[in-house]
DNA sequence: CCCTAAATGATTGATACCGCTCATATAAAT
DNA sequence: ATTTATATGAGCGGTATCAATCATTTAGGG
């Protein structure tokens, strides 16, 4: 039977809408929910897909809005353990209780991570980047804040200059940032809204961990965060002699190494 | 082939923080990227399952972090509808070039999608929803602000004092604005903080539309945002005899009817 | 009022995925 | 060195999902 068109519309509207707030729903409990056949639910998931609108998977959708951002290249699948293995680390020098600063990018994601499989708890935690804000805010009595400024979709993260003006009204016992890479002219990085966030953290922080895949040792990137690493722990899975080799300006740099 | 214990986990941690990146992976995908049987990706998946890290779905597995949030009432479904006309009816008002804010909640985020939808370019938008934010960061030649304050992980938004601080620095051409409810006592909603941002957009806004499904009318909430209407444009499905009837203290608010 | 186009649900054959078992190779334990 | 435990891949029957087709109903337009 032809349903009206603008019930139809309604309809798959509020399909994506499920899908956006649920990341992911099988067909089933679509067609259950609706009341309409799993037939019509499938044409329904066609059209939406066609626009962009979520993504199918056999059995089910889910929320476009999981899987669109994050173009992943292969490195990170090789490079997957050693995060992890600086996420572990970086975690462990967290306390109960502290304050904290975490970057966007995946690795200081990692860091984030651990805390939640921690569940340390009593943070206060700050961070331009949202799936870090997402995953923190299952911590138990833990607050959460986002600096302000421009949102990048692509990256769900908030940068600009507010950003790092923002964070002067801040302190922190650990902050965990990341980097494009390190060599022997300092510390690069792609933004260079960064170098502002960057030095405001070293102001406010009683500590600034930097979290670097051993890959990044020795690379570079468009804008120079800064000429040393004085200030820094650097946290790696490199071998020490690897950092010996790439002969970074290391000035009073703490190192720590793990293994991965 | 037995393979060794740590090689087996170090893989297991690579899947489970795959997928924690992508959102989402088909069991094929994973066999392939790690050259591995489907039967042992569905072992690995299955371990990983039982330890919380992420959900099974039928051809593949997902991000636990998505799945968590977002609790929603069947309501929704049921005023997707009369959402939408308002998005529709909402959208219709804003211009290429022009300057908006566009409020948390599912109301003025059915604006938000409508403005996607029709991709008009070169706005500015200043939002706390994170899930507008994101749909809205799609658009052409947009910028997309977020202000900062404190992450509420349920409702994917920023919130708190200094985000109606932030927002003093901005105008904008259109406000649209949610709400839990108007009756004869004024305008409600369910957190303080809403007080001042409402009051900064009044200033700062050439026009604040107030997005109401009819449903909200002459219902209420905690905490009184505003005594009178005085002020705002009122864009609802509700009938007008439904809006006489509720004897809302309009002062000299402009009403905006859509059909639903 | 009639006609066309559209939306739906049911059916069906094909395909993908799953859970299970089993043989094998090998790490880990003794 | 020998034994045990375990991780793996292959095969198989069962089941869920899919894409395509078709009849039915009815909205929407003359």
């Amino acid at each position: 039977m032809k349903v009206p068109r603008h019930i139809v519309e309604a309809r798959r509207e509020s399909i994506a809408r499920l899908i956006g707030e649920r990341g992911y729903l099988p067909v089933l409990h679509i067609s259950q929910r609706f009341g309409i056949s799993e037939a019509t639910v499938r044409r329904d998931l066609v059209q939406l897909s066609a626009q962009h609108r979520l993504t199918r998977t056999r059995g089910g959708a889910l929320n476009e809005f999981n899987h669109g951002f994050a173009s992943v290249d292969e490195r990170r699948v090789t490079e997957a353990a050693a995060k992890r293995a600086i996420g572990v680390a970086g975690a462990k020098l967290v306390r109960a209780g502290m304050s904290v600063y975490i970057d966007a990018g995946t690795t200081p994601l990692a860091v984030a991570e651990e805390l939640v499989r921690l569940a340390i708890p009593r943070l206060k935690v700050v961070t331009p980047s949202l799936v870090a804000a997402q995953a923190l805010s299952a911590l138990p009595d833990t607050e959460v804040h986002v600096p302000g400024g421009l949102y990048l979709g692509r990256q769900q993260m908030v940068a600009g200059p507010k950003s790092a003006k923002a964070l002067r009204g801040w302190t922190f016992d650990l902050a965990f940032v990341g980097s494009e890479g390190v060599d022997h002219r300092g510390l690069h990085n792609s933004q260079d809204d960064i170098i502002a966030v960057t030095h405001a953290l070293l102001e406010v922080s009683e500590r600034v961990v930097l979290c670097l895949a051993r890959s990044k040792i020795g690379s570079s990137g468009p804008v120079r965060v800064a000429p040393t690493l004085d200030g820094f722990t650097l946290l790696t899975d490199a071998p020490p002699a690897a950092v010996r080799a790439a002969r970074l300006p290391l000035g009073d740099c703490r190192i720590l190494h793990v293994a991965s």
